[in-house]
DNA sequence: ACGGGCGTCTGACATTTGTCATGTGCGGTG
DNA sequence: CACCGCACATGACAAATGTCAGACGCCCGT
């Protein structure tokens, strides 16, 4: 057999070339394409037709997750793999969620992660056990997907009566929407609420 | 002569070891001392005395321009290049008023980063174009320094009472400095100026 | 040395937000 | 069917925020 085909996306070339150059050294792995935006990874993938996609969860143009839905839909025999820096809770859920069969931070060597290839590569899953722990004690998102909606619209600090158009909602709902994300939360306000959602990955 | 003693800095495992290993590649650079956070980078910069400390911008414990304040004082032989993903305009300027001779985004490619640190290390300058058209345009901070303290601190969306506390000033300071500082980054809140700021890189 | 400009600071007032009580209708579950 | 939770909505009151006019001191240039 002549190897583990993988596909390589991440944005950052240095980043991207240095994983490249280190997995090709595993005799059993080769690199057959890179990407440095969602959309790439995506055309790259239906070019190339990789075993295993190995994805950067932030990425221009379209992030991890949703390049995973698409190449679900699209090469269900490509197993995707998420690499992240930053390992927030939500992320993983919403990973898995999206049939991704493996989720490792930064921080791993990179024979682990050739070790973790072949893993996926072999059918398996692989999550890694700190960003689990986390996902597990952080639970689940208490927001309702309006409250989540309403919170997003308010991420970037536009007033109140901004989020009410652009969600076609009355000013008074949109307020109460932030009220209760904020409680649910614990958080002082609604900007507050905002970061702590980010955090958790729950926006 | 045996080669340019290099110390990398990073806190992901991942790239830190890719990128060693690509360094390492070429034959007249030697990686001799590696660090995940700040404090440790600058432990190792003592213990090890490279030519050359390639740093990451964002590092747990001290940033990369932190590092590179105390590197300067202590290590003055020592260049310093600094690498970061998010280009902020402001970060640069902070960096060159460091001490810094390089700074460069991630986006490069491993063997253009080699040659970079070889210009470090003759003692000339190299900053990455497209930043410094960045940081040239997006000019200097409009902000006079209480303005950038006071929001600095309202950056996790405390209210307007704890700010005051902190800053040991009056509510009602506060809110002309937010004022002023709104106004003059053409937010329409505070909270957007906020990240309006942290976009360019002035707090 | 003097006046102007700027950074610093304050309190009062207008506006925006957050909170609460309350009500309607819809969809799923026991 | 009855119930419960969620989406959606209103109005009123309390609290936080934004805005304004003004005061003080410092430094710079004339």
């Amino acid at each position: 057999m002549s190897g583990v085909r993988l596909l390589l996306a991440d944005d950052e070339h240095l980043i991207r070339g240095a994983l490249a150059a280190l997995l090709a050294l595993e005799d059993d792995l080769v690199v057959v394409a890179e990407a440095a935006t969602g959309p790439e990874a995506l055309a790259m993938a239906r070019a190339h037709r990789p075993d295993v996609a190995v994805l950067d969860l932030e990425m221009p143009g379209a992030d991890g997750v949703k390049v995973a839905t698409s190449l679900r839909a699209e090469l269900p025999e490509c197993r995707v793999l998420i690499v992240t820096s930053h390992g927030r809770p939500g992320h993983l859920k919403r990973a898995l969620e999206a049939g991704v069969r493996g989720f490792v931070p930064k921080t791993v060597s990179a024979q682990r992660l050739a070790e973790i290839i072949r893993t996926v590569h072999a059918g398996n899953r692989y999550v890694d056990p700190e960003l689990a722990a986390d996902a597990i004690s952080a639970g689940d998102s208490p927001l309702t997907p309006r409250e989540a909606e309403v919170l997003e619209l308010a991420a970037d600090g536009a007033p109140v009566a901004e989020i009410a158009e652009r969600a076609a909602l009355s000013q008074g709902t949109v307020r109460n929407y932030l009220s209760s994300a904020v409680s649910k939360l614990g958080a002082e306000n609604r900007h507050a609420a905002v970061r702590l959602a980010r955090l958790r990955g729950w926006v």
